[in-house]
Parts: C-alpha cells; sequence; structure tokens
DNA sequence: CTGATACCCTAGCTCTCAGGTAGGTATTTA
DNA sequence: TAAATACCTACCTGAGAGCTAGGGTATCAG
C-alpha cells in the first residue's frame, strides 16, 4: 500500500464535485456542501475538512462560506490532473524516503551525501517516480467522472 | 512516501550479492556473508536477515549455511527483475489499500463490495499500479550494478 | 437582526506498523 | 571442539495515519 486515504478520499471528492458541476440546470454555479459528498459516499465529514483545506490552499478548488455554502471546483475538469490533486493531498510525490524532487526539479537521493558514492538503487526509484508522476498528469478529473455504468458488463455472481 | 526501507535495503543486497558474483576469480561460487554486506553499506545486520529470509523463499537467492557460508543470486542478474524483488519483500504490489489483484490477475476493489457502485478512482489507480509494475519489471538487477559515474544525469526510458 | 448553515482552524487521541533488537538454534569449516 | 554463519521466534518502540472535538467566522434566509 502507498497512497493513503488521503488521495483516495481527495480524489473521490474531487469527482464528486465535478460530477455536481454538470448537473446545474439554470446558470447557477452549483457549489456543493461538503456535508453532502461525505454522506453520498460514506466518508467521514471532520475528515474530509482537512483534505478539502489541502486542496483549496492548493488553488484546485474554491469555497463560499455561509448558509448554502460549499465548494466547487476552480477550473474545468478537464484541466486539473491527478498529479496535482495527489501531490496537494500526500505533499511531494516519492516512491520512497530516500528520493526526493529539489527545487530545481532534479531528484536528490538522500544517501548521497558522500558524493562520491552513488546510490546504486537511485536509478531505480528515479524511474518508478517518473512512470507513476506521468502517469497521473495524463490523468484528470474528467477522466473519471466518465464511469461506465454499473449496469452492463458487470456480471452478478449467482 | 511509498515504498519502505525493506525495498530499499533488499534491492540493496541483491545488487551487493550480484556485483560480487562477478567478483570471483576462479570458478568459485563466491558465497557471501550478509555481515560483511551490512557493514559495507552501513545496514543493520539482524534487521537485514529478515529481509533475506524473504528473498530466499521467494527463490530468488540461495544460501549455504555454516562457517565459510552466505547467500548468492539464485539466477543471473539480468534475468530477475525488480518486480520479483520488491514484491518478495513488500508483499503485492497495491498504490493504494483498496486496490490488489485477485488470484486470477484481474484488479480488485475492495470498495466495490456492492456491485451496482462502481469505484470512480478505481480506474486511477489501477493505471498507476500498471506503470509501475511495468518500470519494476523492465528493470534488471544487472541494471543497478552498472552505476554510472557521478557526474551523469540519470536516463529515463521511454 | 437573528439564527442557521457551512466553511475554517487548532489540538489531541488511538491504534497500527515500520524498523529494529535480542537471543536462541542449526549447520558447516578448520 | 571452536568459530563462523545461516536461520528462527519473539519482542520493543517511535512515528504517523486516520480520525474526533470543539471552537471560531463568514454568509445568507427570513
Amino acid at each position: 500500500m502507498m497512497f493513503s486515504t488521503k488521495a483516495e478520499y481527495g480524489v473521490r471528492v474531487m469527482v464528486e464535485l465535478a460530477r455536481r458541476a454538470g448537473e446545474s440546470p439554470g446558470g447557477a454555479e452549483s457549489v456543493v456542501p461538503l456535508a453532502e459528498i461525505a454522506e453520498h459516499d460514506g466518508m467521514p465529514l471532520a475528515y474530509l475538512e482537512h483534505l478539502v483545506a489541502r486542496l483549496r490552499k492548493a488553488g484546485l478548488i474554491d469555497s463560499r462560506r455561509g448558509s448554502r455554502g460549499g465548494y466547487m471546483l476552480a477550473r474545468p475538469a478537464e484541466e486539473i490532473t491527478m498529479a496535482e490533486v495527489v501531490e496537494a493531498l500526500e505533499g511531494s510525490i516519492a516512491p520512497i524516503e530516500c528520493i526526493s524532487q529539489g527545487p530545481d526539479g532534479s531528484i536528490v537521493c538522500s544517501r548521497e551525501s558522500d558524493p562520491n558514492h552513488t546510490c546504486p538503487t537511485k536509478l531505480l526509484w528515479t524511474r518508478v517516480r517518473f512512470s507513476i508522476v506521468r502517469t497521473l498528469e495524463d490523468t484528470t478529473v474528467a477522466d473519471l467522472i466518465a464511469v461506465p455504468a454499473p449496469t452492463a458488463s458487470i456480471p452478478v455472481p449467482a
């Protein structure tokens, strides 16, 4: 297990916001109260509030306070990648503790404090990290709202 | 952080075994005592013993007991993939707790106990898992023993 | 204005588990 | 036999995931 439920829950919130954004019949902004999402998906409201705070600080969602308030996506669902969402929730994406991304974008291995002792596994973790990031960047919120209908193609066990 | 030091240490052990296998001048089998690797890489010996036990049970290394005993790779370094190593150490590869691989190879989401409620994030985690596994399968122990000079940047496969 | 709604913030709680220690037994070589 | 080494089981401990608690603050309906 690698990502925590922070990513799990957070992504589900984003998907739910995107779904309801398409629902609004008039020109309404369609802000969604968090309690509604929490109940719909069976996630603890108080915990979601923490995650949503991170998403807001990352500029991925906007909020409206007060009665009739709630949250909405800050940008169209097609323009929000999972890389942004996951990074906002989990922090910098690193497949293993010793690997991180420096401010200049280069991959840094904390085992290599001694410069003439390169870490043999750095190549592996760099590759893994790259493939994860690329996959997350290639998937947007919009990709996840179009889940196929549960009716067809799912065989019901006897 | 996603993989633990189990993967980190275990991979380093495999690489070290591969390196010393190429050293033997005669036709010697070149078994390596674990204490030697532990000291060379600065890893705790008692902890390594646990990890090595997993690698042995997975058939990735062989052992010889008694004085002058030690460990050696069970197969050529080119034929041992990181997917095997990491899976032996960490268990089944899953990017998140709710996702796992069923016995038939299909990806299972534990949130989908209710068959008419498909999990919207399953697509994402499936994609991420697939990209991780593919990267691990494409990298062998042999790829890591040839560490480039500290100067060069690290290439990433397309 | 007043209350209800719902966002927003800070603290702290609990249980799991990564990461490691300890101490013993079995097996081989010299 | 003595030393070296693999092998096994049990235990310990700090940190962090995954919450809960309880307040504060902005906004809107009436």
